[in-house]
DNA sequence: GCAATGAGCGTC
DNA sequence: ACGCTCATTGCT
């Protein structure tokens, strides 16, 4: 209803309808009036219920006109609670029948959600069944109010197009870097070559971009690759041009990073998973190195991948996307094979004059190698004679353990199966000695599952039958130990989970390192030594050899090459598939292999398929009432870990991903509308799926 | 027949 | 965590 005295100020239909009708000369003390202005305000709440996954409007007080901008946070009124949430946008009207009430204040006016963030957020959190607050969590760091008052910078200069070299050696290369050059959205999957200094090429790609007055984001696994490629992008662009995010800074220093990119001060991001969404100005360029690590699935819901946020992003906003890396993804592969994204790989010659000499084991050597009984023949003539030549050529050698610790993982002793646990399936291994224990002492500990921490005293195997166990993964310090005696006038440095080892110089050493910490050799190693290779391949994951084949091309891309002397032995039998990979040095074989295998079995990226866990119970409901599309398919579900969960997968081909999505969203909706207890978790393309 | 009370629910 | 609805209770 209209109410007859005209709304002062002027209002619309809407307003005049929900707001208090009394003129201001009037208003009772501290009545509320509307602005004049858009005086409605579409809000994203920050609450965990996933059917109220969507816009709230209120009412702009008129007091707050001028700072309820949209992209500000504020603080509503919800079901009685003060509750923090986005303004989206202003309007001049509502929907809503009801009553609107009034925001209680805006938090600040800085415009932290721009309005591609926002539909980002959005369409991430439709991809994978999730909330739109959960993507902006992630997306935005809290605020630091101190950092928000200090006078922003402006823009720092455009900095000049560098000199690029380097991409002559991709056939396609430098077509790319025109299209980039150009401002052409252009797509591609690159594999670096072997030794290839890839963050000085992708800082190329990025101070291009912002040569060009556009913005670049880079994401890269962990901090140690932060470091490297802002520093090569500092090299060619300037300090005040970049920007380095990753977790680690503290809150004020993060928060002061971030707005940095917001203002439009800093044109080139590099960072970890989060900077997928950093708020860069006119974006251009998008990278994510190593696609395969890990590291780039968020484990926080909706479980979003740098890869597709990054592919979705670059979509909606014309810029160009590179997904890189030495090996190959299945999923960079599909990226490849529809079309979507021309591959960089360099050429046949410079593959040969790039790549170390590779060399696998044969039967015989996989067994002695196996053999913890023949301790020296551990580690194989061949791969002596690598490290040797290397260090005596004044080189230091790297040498890759799966983990640090001692004896993790355990196997039959007769089949070499691996070891599982008799409730979980998870694998089994020995609890890590307490580091304040003395060496002796307490007897051997029972095999232990890792995933459930359930002792097996009786250990049978599944695949023979045999009762006994051995050990598959010495770790770290044991292989240290024995190479250090072996090597006795070279130092021995060690680069794992404690402490990491940024770079060695360029002297003899033994650098024994998890995969992922391998220090960066000056001038490149002499030879690398990729231990425990079957423990690699052991595992009962469907990417164990994508991870293995992944996880060895980080290192041996460390090595020489075969001219320069450079020797890569992997322990583990050549007539595997990663292994043969690795010694061809051919990542597009093995992903294509891997995706032809994916597709074989209807897993992704063939298909689009969801892990949905939860108590057995309250799963079975959620599946019952899930409306698939046809295509729709569950498996399972089976049981997950000692508790009462189940986990089920559900899988539709990939033209209905969105609608699987979809369903398994309004599925959630109907479940937190009912207000049941039990969280049923959903992760859609999760990378552990067996 | 109907106020007073309380549980349940949706949330602008 | 509020304010709304709707059911139940208890009194005239």
């Amino acid at each position: 209803m209209r109410s007859s005295p005209p709304c002062t100020p002027p209002t619309t239909a809407a307003s005049c309808r929900v707001a208090p009708s009394r003129p201001v000369t009037g208003a009772r003390k501290g009545e509320q009036t509307p602005a004049a202005d858009l005086p409605v305000a579409r809000v994203v709440v920050d609450v965990p219920l996933a059917h109220l996954d969507r816009p709230f409007d209120y009412l702009v007080p008129a007091t707050a006109a001028a700072t309820a901008v949209p992209g500000c946070r504020v603080r509503v009124r919800f079901a009685g609670q003060q509750v923090d949430g986005f303004l989206l946008s202003r309007a001049a009207e509502s929907d809503f029948g009801g009553r609107l009430g009034y925001l209680t204040r805006v938090v600040s006016p800085e415009p932290v959600l721009s309005p591609e963030i926002a539909a980002l957020a959005r369409s991430v959190a439709d991809r994978y069944a999730g909330a739109m607050i959960d993507v902006l969590r992630l997306a935005i760091p809290p605020r630091h109010a101190k950092v928000e008052s200090e006078p922003p910078a402006g823009p720092s200069p455009v900095p000049a197009a560098p000199p690029v070299q380097g991409w002559h050696r991709y056939p396609r290369g430098p077509a790319f870097l025109d299209a980039v050059r150009a401002g052409r959205q252009a797509h591609a999957v690159w594999q670096a070559l072997p030794g290839e200094d890839w963050p000085a090429r992708l800082a190329e790609l990025a101070v291009t971009a912002a040569a060009g007055e556009r913005g670049a984001v880079l994401v890269v696994p962990d901090y140690r690759d932060v470091a490297r490629l802002h520093a090569a992008c500092v090299a060619l662009a300037g300090e005040e041009a970049v920007v380095a995010l990753s977790a680690d800074a503290g809150p004020a220093k993060r928060y002061r990073r971030w707005l940095s990119v917001l203002r439009g001060t800093a044109r080139i991001v590099v960072g970890t998973r989060a900077s997928v969404f950093a708020p860069v100005r006119r974006p251009g360029l998008f990278v994510v190195w190593d696609d395969g690590d890990d590291l780039h699935a968020d484990p926080h819901s909706p479980y979003p991948h740098v890869r597709d946020v990054l592919v979705q992003r670059a979509h909606a906003a014309g810029a160009s996307v590179v997904v890189a890396g030495f090996a190959r993804t299945a999923e960079a592969q599909l990226l490849v094979d529809t079309g979507w994204a021309p591959e960089i790989v360099g050429s046949r010659e410079e593959l040969r004059a790039a790549a170390p000499r590779v060399v696998a084991l044969g039967e015989s050597d996989v067994q002695l190698a196996r053999d913890p009984a023949a301790r020296a023949a551990r580690i194989p003539s061949v791969a002596f004679d690598a490290a040797r030549t290397a260090l005596q050529a004044g080189r230091p050698v790297l040498v890759q353990v799966p983990r640090g610790g001692y004896v993790p993982a355990l196997a039959c002793q007769h089949c070499r199966a691996p070891a599982r646990c008799r409730r979980c399936a998870g694998p089994l291994g020995l609890p890590a000695a307490r580091p304040d224990s003395g060496p002796a002492g307490e007897g051997p500990s029972a095999p232990t599952c890792r995933w459930c921490g359930v002792p097996d005293t009786a250990f049978r195997c599944g695949t023979c039958g045999s009762r006994r166990l051995r050990a598959i993964v010495v770790g770290a310090r044991r292989t240290a130990e024995e190479l250090g005696r072996a090597f006795a006038e070279v130092p021995v440095v060690g680069s794992g989970a404690t402490e990491v080892l940024a770079t060695v110089p360029n002297r003899p050493a033994l650098v024994v390192a998890t995969p992922g910490a391998e220090p960066v050799p000056e001038e490149g190693y002499g030879a690398a030594l990729l231990l425990d290779g079957w423990a690699l391949l052991g595992r009962a994951d469907l990417r164990a050899g994508e991870e293995a084949l992944r996880r060895w091309m980080l290192a041996a891309a460390l090595v020489r090459s075969h001219r320069e002397g450079g020797r890569v032995v992997v322990m583990a039998e050549s007539v595997l598939a990663p292994v043969q990979a690795l010694v061809r040095w051919d990542p597009v074989w093995h992903a294509r292999q891997e995706l032809d295998a994916r597709t074989e079995l209807g897993f992704p990226p063939a298909v689009r398929m969801a892990a949905v866990d939860g108590p057995a119970k309250a799963l079975a409901v959620f599946l019952e009432e899930l409306e698939l599309p046809p295509t729709g398919e569950v498996l399972g579900p089976v049981p997950l870990g000692p508790e009462d969960r189940e986990r089920a997968l559900v899988r539709t081909s990939r033209a209905e991903g969105r609608a699987l999505a979809a369903a398994l969203a309004t599925a959630q909706h109907v479940r937190t509308a009912r207000k049941e207890p039990d969280p049923i978790r959903v992760r859609l393309d999760p990378l552990e799926l067996i």
